[in-house]
RNA sequence: GCCUUGGUGGUGAAAUGGUAGACACGAGGGACUUAAAAUCCCUUGGACAGAAAUGUCCGUGCGGGUUCGAUUCCCGCCCGAGGCACCA
């Protein structure tokens, strides 16, 4: 009997799904595990061989996990809210939600093909409005929650109103409040709930006919599309994302994640600690103070200008009758540009003169102040201190308008270039001179607080996150308005589903505007939607408990399961998805919905998958085409060609011949009888012919050579070419495999005793699949299958000792097989009930082994020794030979290096 | 510019201070077969010497250093990938 993957994996793939074996439950006799993949959006496309890359991993691991004794939670769904599926819409003007159920439906068929061990009866899609009703539910708790800064968490809005009520709050005073209207009220309480909506600036993207998140943009075009992206002032919804800067930044350090992301959000969230300082400003005879952020307060003596932001409301006010009209001019100039250009004119330096003059607070010098767009209205205060000397913005700023520079820093040159470099003495610097410049960077932040002229401060870049979007298919806001006040939809009439519209097209107002009844109790509703990341911000808190009417996760649910043990995906989602998720999660923490701070532990970033494109040449104006090695003799042009007829980079004739009608009287000049295309490696897509379809593979090679495969290709978290070159070399390991168990149709296992070579290959493999799998190190596991394979069959194995245990070992990797073997074995019950064998290292020591003798690095001979032998022991025997061997006693031993059971290395003069 | 990565045969890669290139692909040679497929065996980093067994030298992007010994650790450069980019 042969090995027939395709009976087998369709028999298997049916038993699973009857049943229900990888069904999660909260069974607390056993420690629990949580492995989570990045749940995929369902596109149009259908899923390709780079999307499995990471499920494959996690399912191993689970797979592993389970044979370990854990109970373990191993889910999947969809996010399915989101902009490609309207685009579709506004395209075809079907439904979002039908074009999105198909495509779902599509994937499941295509995961299913390859055997995951996934718990279905847990799947949950962010369009479904039982999901999407505690996405609403969050927010509702988010708007009517306020971040008290003193507990340094969230906290509900009515804690705030008391404290207003009873002692007043920053400056807002009981007096106040009483007196002020409802409107007034909603205003006041707008400022510090966690999501609020509020007048910012805003990446419009006209494109999209939306606005969108800072990570949504990239070089100043959308992310999804690549349309321009411009600043605009819009009144949008917003999250609080920055009140958690610090918690998001310090619980870093905790999770297990690669240094690289860790790094990524660290300078996302971009901590930076600094003082914030008052300089006095007059103009036109009025003075007012400003207030000023630097992180090097040291430098203030070499402070010869003030800049402010042209988007800052200061802007205005600090400018002098005389300067009105050139910094009008400049203000419109600056508006009027896009976010690309701005990006693609950093280098150009431009600014206007106030007008205005600012007093320096500790030196009393009068210095002028300008208006320049290198200076943020977002960061800070949108004013800073200029010191052209030692910041190299200031630097060139000041060369562009022939301003002072004073060095601060003894014997730096600042001729062509600023000093910005922290070391040195300083001088010119008053009470700081002479001394280093770490230790001036204290002493200025010190005397600047007792001298009351301004106070430690440490700001952040990570913005609130915008989020609203005015698209259609999206969560609605559970929010109507009345009287011009934002009010929350009761909780209870959750949730808010989503309407009906007689048209996609965008039409300059948001669509959920054309909607008919779009009111709750004659109020009209919001009409913006939520962006795609509010969805996948707790989903996986969903799956603890995805079918829950009354919460998003019970008490016991989310006790038991508490957070993702292992989660792999992507680093796209670093500075979007990931920032995100935590901050939803510590919100929900923060007010006892979940009882962990972090939502995932361990974080595993799997590497694209790029396609491999292939080309033929064909000789200009003519019909016939040239193989790639000889291609340089003829003019030619270079045409992807369709790699499903390419086989090792030799090209099908006759499927080429058929691929396209005006190939089909094609010539070939051939290269020793073959055609060999060329090959470049580019990002898998439609229009390169080199998009890889699972199913394709599946169904030539198997779900489980698939899988071995994608494993074997290398390192999981490094990005490589998808290449079936070596996919042959799994699927033979496969066939020896099932050799081992079938000679044809006879059963080879036998319940003779396992000789001491045969448990020796077992148990080698045992210690190196665990290792391996604990490291994530799945190539290399692989690799050691296909030894431990090769000798067994040298070895004519075919004990139920040896074979039993070895099909255990390959069931993570190849579930199917593993199956069909372990029940030709006699078991009633799925392999993913077993146990994982037991590492016995007696069978694994060898009696003696060799050890290369080398002097001084050079290897001269060897000598055999027992492995049991202490380094000590083998030095005694090496110094023992001084007597007897030409080498060793012709020369004087200073040194002997013993690395157990490796190498001896003797020092000599 | 700054941060994070990575650079090893024809190819994917292994080895994280101790015999570099495990394992696999591809290639070449052989066995079986009428033939093909499948399967199995041998060779396969480079150079040199030898009839052969074998031996010697070189070799992990480049240049230094630490060490008895470096792909691995340190310093400086070159190249590729990813991220951030007037954040004061």
């Amino acid at each position: 009997m042969e090995y027939d993957f395709r009976s087998i994996e369709k028999k298997w793939q049916e038993y699973w799904a009857a049943n229900r074996t990888f069904k999660a439950f909260e069974d607390s006799s056993k420690p629990k595990y949580y492995v989570l993949d990045m749940f995929p959006y369902p596109s149009g496309a259908g899923l390709h061989v780079g999307h499995p890359l990471g499920y494959i991993a996690s399912d191993i691991f689970s797979r592993y996990k389970r044979l370990k004794g854990f109970n373990v939670l191993h889910p999947m769904g969809y996010d399915a809210f989101g902009l490609p599926a309207e685009q579709y819409a506004i395209q075809t003007g079907q439904h979002p939600e039908k074009t999105t159920t198909e495509n779902v439906a599509r994937y499941r068929q295509q995961l299913d093909r390859i055997g995951f061990s996934y718990d279905w009866d847990r799947e949950v899609r962010t369009c479904d409005p039982e999901f999407y009703k505690w996405t609403q539910w969050a927010f509702l708790k988010m708007f009517s929650s306020w971040y008290d800064p003193e507990q340094e968490k969230a906290r509900p809005i009515e804690e705030l109103v008391a404290r207003i009520e009873k002692t007043g709050y920053e400056d807002v005073t009981p007096e106040m409040w009483k007196s002020a209207s409802e409107k007034e009220k909603s205003e006041i309480l707008m400022r510090y709930r966690i999501a609020y909506q509020g007048e910012t600036s805003v990446n419009w993207c006209e494109g999209l006919g939306t606005v969108l998140a800072n990570d949504e943009v990239k070089d100043g075009l959308s992310v999804r599309g690549g349309f321009p992206v411009e600043q605009k002032k819009m009144t949008q919804w917003q999250l609080r994302v920055s009140a958690y800067a610090g918690r998001l930044l310090n619980s870093l350090d905790k999770l297990d994640w690669t240094d690289s992301l860790k790094e990524m959000q660290r300078n996302w969230i971009g901590k930076s600690d600094g003082t914030e300082i008052v300089f006095n400003t007059e103009c036109d005879g009025r003075t007012k103070p400003v207030t000023i952020f630097t992180t090097r307060v040291d430098t203030i003596f070499g402070v010869t200008f003030m800049v402010i932001a042209p988007e800052s409301d200061l802007a205005l006010e600090l400018t002098s009758s005389s300067q009105k009209d050139a910094v009008e001019a400049y203000i419109r100039e600056v508006k009027k540009k896009t976010e690309r250009e701005r990006i693609a004119e950093t280098k150009t330096v431009t600014g206007v003169f106030s007008g205005a003059y600012g007093i320096n607070p500790l030196t009393g010098d009068r210095i002028p102040v300008w208006i320049s767009e290198y200076v943020l209205a977002g960061y800070g205060t949108g004013a800073i201190m200029a010191v052209p000397a030692h910041d190299s913005r200031d630097y060139a700023f000041a060369r562009k308008f022939n301003l002072p520079i004073v060095p601060i820093i003894e014997g730096c040159d600042v001729s062509t270039q600023s000093f910005d470099a922290k070391e040195g003495k300083m001088c010119n610097s008053g009470f700081l001179n002479g001394m280093d410049v770490k230790e001036a960077m204290e002493a200025a932040k010190d005397y600047v607080e007792e001298k009351g002229l301004g106070r430690r401060k440490t700001n952040y870049r990570l913005r609130d996150a915008i989020f609203s979007r005015q698209r259609y298919w999206g969560e609605p806001f559970p929010i109507y308005y009345k009287d011009g006040i934002a009010c929350p939809v009761p909780e209870e009439e959750l949730p808010l589903r989503l309407p009906e519209i007689d048209s996609y097209k965008p039409t300059g107002e948001a669509p959920l505007a054309r909607a008919k009844d779009w009111t709750y109790k004659g109020y009209p509703l919001e009409t913006s939607t939520m962006p795609g990341f509010a969805g996948s911000s707790a989903y996986y808190l969903r799956y603890m408990d995805p079918h829950n009417g009354e919460a998003l996760v019970s008490g016991e649910a989310d006790a038991y399961w508490r957070n993702v043990d292992l989660y792999i995906g992507g680093t796209e989602h670093a500075t979007g998805h990931l920032i995100y998720s935590r901050f939803w999660n510590k919100f929900l923490f923060d007010l006892g919905y979940v009882c962990e701070d972090e939502p995932f532990r361990k974080l595993i970033n799997q590497g694209m998958i790029q396609g491999r494109s292939n080309f033929v040449y064909r000789v200009v104006g003519t019909n016939t085409f040239v193989s790639a090695g000889l291609r340089k003799q003829y003019e030619t042009t270079e045409i992807h060609v369709d790699i499903n007829i390419v086989h090792n980079d030799r090209l099908d004739l006759e499927a080429f011949k058929a691929w396209r009608p005006e190939f089909a009287e094609a010539e070939f000049i051939l290269e020793n009888g073959e055609y060999v295309c060329g090959w470049a490696v580019e990002k898998m897509s439609k229009s390169m012919y080199n998009v890889v379809n699972p199913d394709v593979v599946c169904d030539t090679y198997g779900a489980d050579t698939l899988r071995l495969y994608e494993m074997f290709l290398g390192p999981i978290e490094q990005s490589k070419p998808w290449d079936t070159k070596g996919i042959d070399g799994v699927n033979r390991f496969l066939k020896k495999f099932w050799r081992l168990f079938y000679d044809r149709d006879r059963f080879l296992v036998t319940d003779e005793k396992a000789s001491a070579e045969e448990l020796k290959s077992l148990h080698k493999l045992i210690r190196k699949e665990q290792e391996d799998i604990e490291a994530f190190s799945f190539n290399t596991t692989i690799s050691a299958f296909m030894i431990a394979v090769n000798e067994l069959t040298a070895l004519k194995c075919c004990t139920r000792e040896i074979l039993e245990p070895l099909v255990i070992l390959l069931s993570p990797f190849a579930p199917h097989i593993s199956e069909e073997l372990w029940s030709r074995l006699g078991h009633q019950e799925s392999v993913a009930f077993a146990s994982f064998p037991e590492f016995e290292s007696s069978y694994v020591a060898e009696d003696n082994c060799t050890y290369p003798v080398s002097f001084n690095g050079r290897t001269r001979f060897s000598i055999d020794m027992p492995k049991s032998a202490t380094p000590a022991e083998v030095e005694a025997y090496v110094r023992g030979l001084e007597q007897t061997d030409r080498y060793v006693g012709s020369q004087t031993i200073v040194k002997v290096i013993v690395v157990p059971g490796r190498i001896i290395n003797i020092v000599v003069k």
